[in-house]
Parts: C-alpha cells; structure tokens; sequence
DNA sequence: TGTACATCAGTGAACGCGCGTTCACTGATGTAC
DNA sequence: TGTACATCAGTGAACGCGCGTTCACTGATGTAC
C-alpha cells in the first residue's frame, strides 16, 4: 500500500509550512471522496491515515472532519460551477448555452459519482455540505433556469418568473435523476448517456434532437 | 421512552410462536427506516432496542442485518408496485393509466423519503436491494416503459423497442430526480408537487397539462 | 398420573474492532539577548 | 559568537463509545414413557 509506505515515509515538514499539511489533507479527502464506495462514511481516520499522519494531527487544521469535508465539498462545487460557466462562454447562441451547461453538469457527475453523490445526494448533514443553507447550489440551479428562459422565452416577456423558476427546476431535477440512477445502478441497460440528454434537453425547450446533439461534450463512460 | 419500556416489559413468545418475534423485528426495521434520518446507518442493535431484545436474538430469525433490512426492502417495493398497479386499475385510457402511476410512484416517494433513499438512492451495498440484480426494480420501470409507449404510440409501430425503452427510461429517471431532490433539499421553494409533476408528465407525452392536471393524485406535502 | 427429557425462545456477558477526541509530550528550528 | 528560550508541527498513548458476532446458558413448556 502507498499510503502505508508514506507513513513510514512522511517527514515533519519544516518551521512556517505548516500550511502544507492542510494542503494535503485537503487533497487526500478529496482523492477518498472521489474513490469510496460509500464517501458518506469518510472517517477521520481514513484520512490521517492516508496522509500517513497521527488522527490528532488533522485539529490543528479543521476543528473536525465536518468542517474538513466542508472545505473539500465547496471547492468540488466551484469546480462544477466553473466548468460549466466556461462551456457556457463559448456558446453561440442561448440553446448551445444551454446545453452546454447541461452538458457540463452532466459530464461532471458521471466523471465524478463519489463528490456527485456528496454534494447532491443528500447524504450528509445538511449543515455540512456548502450552499445548502442558500438553496443547494442556488447559483448553479440559477445559471440553468435562467439559460432555459432564454431559449424558451427569448424576450422574457411571456412567461412569469414563477413559470421560468418551474421550467429550471424541473429541467435540473431531471438532469439530477438522470446523473444519480446512471452513477447508482449500473447494471440497467443504460443507452448512450449523450442520446439520453439529447432527448432530454429536447423535451424541455421543444427543439428537435438534431440542432441539440452536435452540441453536446463528449461524454467519456 | 417507549421502546426502553417495551425492554422492560416484554414477555417471552409462548412455544411454537417463535415467528412473532420475527414479525417484530420486520416491522421494527421498517419503523426505523422509515424514520431515521439517514436510513442507511441502521444498525443491528438498534433493531434489537427498538424491539427490547437482545442483539443476540435476532440471529435466530436472520442471517445478519442485511438479511432483516433486505427483507423489509422487498415488502416496501412489492407494496409501491402493489400501489402503482392499482392506480392504473382505474384508468380509463393510456394516459390516464400513465398518470396514475407516475402520481403513485411519486406519491409513495415523497410520503415515505426514508424507504424509497433506501430502494433507489443506491446508498446500500447493491446485493442488499432487492431487484438490484435484475435491474433495480425491474418490472416497475418495465410498467412506466410500457405505459409511456402507449400513450405516445398507442399502435406501437412507429417507435422501436429501443426508442421506447429510451422514452421509458428518460421519464423514470425524471420522476426519480424530482422525487430525491424534493426529499432531500427542503430548503428549495418548492411549487406544487402537482405543478411540476403535471409539467414533468406533459413534456414527456406532449399533452397539454389541462389533460393530466385532473388525473393527478392528492399529494400531500 | 407422574416424571424425565427435549425443545423452544430467547438472554447476558464477553470478544475485538474502528471510531472521535483529549492530553501531555517531543524534537527541530528560529529568535532575542 | 554563544546560549537560553519560545514556537512550531506534529506524535503517541489513552479514554469511552457503539458496533457485529460468539458462546454457553436459562427457564418455560410440551412430549414420551
């Protein structure tokens, strides 16, 4: 195991880098999010132990694990928020930006089933995972209400705020359903992941699959 | 509290009636998955406290927890698509049929959050939900698969098997999304369940929502 | 009718485990005088 | 230039907890003779 050589290993680092520890355990919840089975059940232990550091090292970091796996979950959540503002800036007209940023969502948590499952399953306390106190990820959720009025409602002038609200969610919801049964259950005959969101963003804005599929990332499973 | 008083005043079944204790156990379980905050951290003993029995006991009647929890899982899915079979009984067309059961699956979804984290929330190891090894409840996304193909195709003839297991499939994992994240983020200003789920069903058939407003359920927030 | 015995429905104590958290400590390194 | 001291970056042992699982057991009740 690499992580029981780098206990032997490790050396105390020096006087006034004490910041790199934090760093690294930063980077080692990360790195266990991502590759568990089950992140929810992340111990502080299991981190200290694959930093190869005593348990009682990581409180003069965080004051305990929920604030460390706090820190980890909002700079996965800024990570997703800027991956789809920038597939956002390269659209050309309101529906590739909508897809666009459907698409990022989507790449995202299929890429990503561990910290996806972290941040929007709903498995940790609410207290613990960033934004949720503001909505669960208000500004991600507005990005996409707001792409879709503009390509429903061009001129925002037909449909209330109510109804463009109900239309975001509603398309968020089921990108949500569609990246956590994909991660969850594997073993469904699932048809390629892009036909499936083609077809969804489709439904949702009442344009034909063909001008939505050419716009689509690629999608690694 | 009740259960410590259960303890204290619980009698030993009379012979022959061992099978009680193992109703109870069931019936335990499926309280304490129903009710816990995060379902997934049930334990053993806390089945045998809710009871007032010894952890012990339970060896008697199952193999391990998995065993008892499986066990309950696959009496909550027989009972949703026990549910969802009798609403469409009443259906008087394919849409209606459709709606029914939409509004039954995601009526029981939101009115028992714990059991259905449990069943489709892909938090427990996969062997423990039933149905999982022949696709996570087959039968039930068979039935929302075949009732969607006959409302959007009622001849079958000009969609392929493949076209309408995608269909089918699209809308179970939107129900899904709507049903998880209505559970689990609280804190969204929700419109009405029967608002999003009316929309929701209407993208999915291209019906108007005047149609499947009035064939919707009660739900109860 | 009595009595020895088998069975049933559990009990209760113990085990070893991993966990979060605490506490006094250690040893290297920079700094003041 | 030397030395006492403070600080920093962690250590290591210990605590109490709840957990799953085991094991020998207990005491009531039915049954064979």
């Amino acid at each position: 195991m690499a992580s029981a050589e780098q206990a032997r290993t490790r050396r105390r680092n020096p006087r006034g880098q004490g910041q790199l520890l934090k760093a690294e355990l930063v980077a080692a919840a990360a790195r266990l999010l991502a590759t568990l089975d089950q992140p929810e059940t992340l111990t502080l232990r299991q981190v200290a132990r694959e930093v190869g550091v005593a348990p009682a090292s990581i409180y003069s970091h965080f004051p305990d694990l929920s604030a460390l796996i706090e820190h980890v979950l909002r700079l996965r959540y800024d990570e997703l928020a800027q991956l789809m503002d920038q597939a956002a800036e390269s659209a050309a007209d309101p529906l590739a930006e909508l897809v666009a940023r459907c698409g990022a969502y989507t790449r995202w948590g299929v890429e990503q089933p561990g910290p996806y499952r972290t941040l929007f399953g709903g498995r940790m306390p609410a207290d613990l995972v960033p934004g949720s106190a503001h909505g669960a990820g208000a500004e991600l959720l507005g990005s996409v209400v707001a792409a879709l009025a503009a390509v429903a409602d061009p001129g925002r002038t037909r449909s209330t705020e109510a109804q463009q609200w109900q239309a975001g969610l509603l398309l968020w919801t089921a990108l949500h359903g569609l990246v956590s049964l994909y991660n969850d259950h594997g073993d469904i005959p699932w048809p390629p992941l892009n036909d499936l969101l083609g077809d969804l963003i489709s439904l949702h804005t009442a344009r034909p699959v063909a001008d939505i599929a050419p716009l689509l990332p690629r999608i690694e499973t």
